[in-house]
RNA sequence: GCGCUCGUAGCUCAGUUGGAUAGAGCAUCAGCCUUCUAAGCUGAGGGUCACUGGUUCGAAUCCAGUCGGGCGUACCA
C-alpha cells in the first residue's frame, strides 16, 4: 500500500535524472527510527551516474513530488540510503479504505480467470496416514485456499493407485493375518508384508463376514482380501482427512490412465519422437536426450510400466484439462520423479512453468525431547488419526504449517498437548476471542454503527503499529500464495496478534471518549476479520470465546 | 560417488529480489491484574549465522570448496 504510493513518485524522480527502468526496491529498515521504508536506488545508480551515492540521493530527493500531508520526511542516511517516513494521516487514510472492504480485505485479483489444480495427499490405500501425509495434506489444502484468495478457480485433487505390487502385497498380508486367525497363528507372513495392526483388524473383519470361507489360497480370495483392504484403508483415510477439514474435488485413479489408453498413447508418442528404445527386454526413455544424466526404464521387461510413465501421462492429462497451473505436493522421498516428469512434459511440448512441484521435508515426532518412531513397516506407529484425536485439528494443522516446507519439521507432541500459553496456536485464537468479547460488552452500539468514524483519533504508537501490520495482509496473501509458502501466513498472523495484544494492553477501548472508542473498535474489528480469514485459510478455527 | 535439501541463541525456528546494530517463540531471570479475557504485557541475559576462500560500497543471503544431518540415487511409488 505504501509502496504503491511512493513507487511512481520515485520513478518520476529517477526518470528526470535520465535513468529509465530503474530497479526501485523499497525495504523496511530494521531500525524503525530510520523511517518506514528505505531504498538503495542511489547506491545502484552510483556507477551509471559516476557520482557518490549520497550526491545522487540528494538529487533524487530534490526531484520528488509528494504530498507533505502524507509523508513526514524523506532523508539520506548511511552510505546513501533514502529513508521515507509516512505520516499518521497516511495510515488513517489506509485504514479508512480497508474499512470499506469489510471482510473481503486481502482478496486479490491476480488469479481471476485462471485455473489451478492442486494435487495433494495422494496416498495409496495401503495403510493409514502418518504425520508426513499430514504435512502434505495441510500444505496442499492451505495452498489451495491461498489460490482461492488470489482469485484462481481451484481444483483439489487426490491421485491414487489401487493396483500394482504394493496393493498385492497388502492383500497377501491381510490373507496371512486371516489365516492366522482361522487356522494357525504361525501361518507364514509375507517377508516384506505390511506389519501394521490395522492389517489384523481388516483380517478380523473378513473373518466376521466370511467366517472360514476364504481359506483356500486362490486368486478370487486374494482379490477379496485386497479389495476389502483397499476399501477399509480408503475409508480410514477419508475419515482422517475429514477430521483435518480436508475435502478434495477429484479422486483420480491411476488405473484410468490405462483403461483410457493414455499410457499406450504416451509410449507411442515417445517412440514416435524417437525418445524411447528397447534394451535388455525393457523400454527405456532417452532422458539423456532431454538433458538428464541417465536414461531410465519406463516399461519393465515384465511388461509393467514403472512409476515414471503414469506420472508423466498423469501430468499431461492434467495439463490437457486446461489448468493454467498444476501444483503437486510431494514428500522428499518422491523427489526422484521430479526431473523425469518435468523432462517428459517438456518433451511433449508443454511449458514446464505450468507445473510447480512442492517438495516438503520430513516430519519427526518428539515427546519430551525424545524422538518417537512412526514407521509403517514396523507396525507400531503413531498415526495422524491418533494425533488428531489427541490434540485436535487446530493444533495439528498449525504445527504442521508453521515451518517452511523445505525444512525438516519437528513436531513436539508434549507442546502440542499443552493447553496453555506455551502453545502458539492459542496466541492467535486468544486475540480473536478477546476482540469478540469486547464486542459482546458494548453497551450502546448505535454510535459505533451509525456515526462516521474518525480514524485520525488513532495516534498512539501501538495503534499506528497495528495499522501498519494490517496494511501488509494483502501482500502476505499474495506472496504466500504465489510462492506456495503457507508459513508466511502463520508468521504474519502471529505478528498481527502480537501487535493487537500490545494495542489492547496500552489502549483502553470501551470507556474511551466516544469518537476514540469507535475508532478503536473499528481497528479491533478489522484485526478480528484478518485473524479470522487468516486462520480460515490455514484451516484453523477462530473461536469467539476461550 | 552423484543429485536435492538443511546447518542461525540452551531448544524449535523466522530472516523478503544481497543492505544499516541478526530476530521470534519456548526455556532461564526480574517485573505488571480494584478497569474491555494474565492463554496477555514489559524488561534482562543468551550469537564465530557450520568452516574456509571468493564476488562488491555492503554477504546469514550469491559463487566455489570443506565438514556434518536428512532424503533420493531401482526393471519400488
Amino acid at each position: 500500500m505504501q509502496k504503491e504510493y511512493i513507487k511512481p513518485i520515485f520513478e518520476n524522480a529517477v526518470k528526470s535524472l535520465g535513468i529509465e527502468n530503474a530497479n526501485l526496491i523499497f525495504d523496511v529498515p530494521k531500525n524503525l527510527d530510520f523511517g518506514d521504508f528505505s531504498t538503495n536506488i542511489a547506491m545502484q545508480l552510483a556507477k551509471a551516474l559516476k557520482k557518490s551515492p549520497r550526491e545522487i540521493a540528494e538529487l533524487v530527493i530534490s526531484k520528488l513530488e509528494f504530498d507533505n500531508n502524507l509523508i513526514e520526511f524523506v532523508n539520506i542516511a548511511g552510505a546513501g540510503f533514502i529513508n521515507i517516513k509516512f505520516s499518521n494521516n497516511f495510515y488513517h487514510n489506509c485504514l479508512e479504505n480497508i474499512a470499506n472492504f469489510d471482510t473481503e480485505f486481502g482478496k486479490q485479483t491476480t488469479g481471476i480467470g485462471k485455473k489451478v489444480n492442486v494435487e495433494y495427499v495422494s496416498a495409496n490405500p495401503t495403510g493409514l496416514l502418518h504425520l508426513g501425509h499430514g504435512r502434505n495434506a495441510c500444505t496442499g489444502d492451505t495452498v489451495a485456499n491461498l489460490f482461492e484468495w488470489l482469485g484462481y478457480e481451484v481444483t483439489r485433487e487426490y491421485y491414487f493407485n489401487n493396483a500394482g505390487n504394493q496393493m498385492n502385497n497388502l492383500g497377501k498380508s491381510v490373507y496371512a493375518r486371516y489365516m492366522q486367525i482361522i487356522e494357525d497363528e504361525n501361518f507364514p507372513f509375507p517377508e516384506d508384508g505390511y506389519h501394521g495392526e490395522y492389517v489384523k483388524e481388516i483380517a478380523q473383519f473378513l473373518f466376521e463376514k466370511y467366517e472360514k470361507s476364504l481359506a483356500e489360497k486362490n486368486e478370487e480370495n486374494l482379490t477379496i482380501c485386497r479389495k476389502k483392504a483397499e476399501e477399509w484403508c480408503f475409508e480410514k483415510i477419508l475419515n482422517t482427512l475429514e477430521k483435518m477439514k480436508i475435502k478434495q474435488d477429484i479422486f483420480y485413479n491411476e488405473d484410468t490412465l490405462y483403461t483410457d489408453g493414455k499410457i499406450a498413447k504416451l509410449i507411442e508418442d515417445f517412440k514416435e519422437m524417437n525418445l524411447a528404445y528397447q534394451k535388455d527386454g525393457a523400454l527405456w526413455l532417452k532422458l539423456t536426450e532431454l538433458g538428464l544424466d541417465d536414461d531410465r526404464v519406463i516399461v519393465k521387461s515384465s511388461g509393467e510400466p514403472t512409476y515414471r510413465l503414469p506420472d508423466i501421462a498423469y501430468h499431461r492429462e492434467k495439463l490437457l484439462r486446461g489448468y493454467d497451473l498444476v501444483v503437486d505436493v510431494f514428500g522428499a522421498d518422491h523427489i526422484a520423479t521430479v526431473p523425469d516428469v518435468l523432462a517428459g512434459i517438456k518433451a511433449l511440448g508443454f511449458d514446464t512453468e505450468r507445473v510447480k512441484i512442492l517438495i516438503h521435508q520430513f516430519v519427526t515426532l518428539t515427546e519430551n525431547g525424545v524422538q518417537v518412531k512412526m514407521s509403517k513397516r514396523t507396525g507400531k506407529s503413531y498415526t495422524l488419526d491418533d494425533l488428531l484425536d489427541e490434540v485436535g485439528a487446530d493444533v495439528v494443522r498449525f504445527f504442521l504449517l508453521m515451518r517452511g516446507i523445505s525444512t525438516h519439521l519437528e513436531f513436539d507432541l508434549s507442546l502440542a498437548r499443552e493447553q496453555s500459553d506455551k502453545n502458539p496456536v492459542f496466541y492467535l485464537q486468544y486475540a480473536h476471542a478477546r476482540i469478540s468479547s469486547i464486542f459482546d460488552k458494548i453497551e450502546d452500539k448505535n454510535s459505533y454503527l451509525n456515526d462516521k468514524i474518525d480514524f485520525s483519533l488513532l495516534k498512539e504508537k501501538s495503534e499506528i503499529d497495528l495499522i501498519k501490520r494490517i496494511i501488509k495482509f494483502p501482500e502476505v496473501i499474495e506472496s504466500a500464495g504465489l510462492k506456495c509458502e503457507p508459513h508466511h501466513l502463520t508468521e504474519y498472523l502471529r505478528e498481527l496478534a502480537g501487535d493487537f495484544h500490545i494495542f489492547y494492553h496500552n489502549c483502553r477501548i470501551l470507556g474511551a471518549e466516544q469518537g476514540l472508542q469507535n475508532a478503536r473498535l473499528k481497528l479491533a474489528d478489522i484485526t478480528k476479520n484478518i485473524i479470522k480469514n487468516g486462520l480460515t485459510i490455514l484451516g484453523i478455527s477462530a473461536p469467539e470465546r476461550m
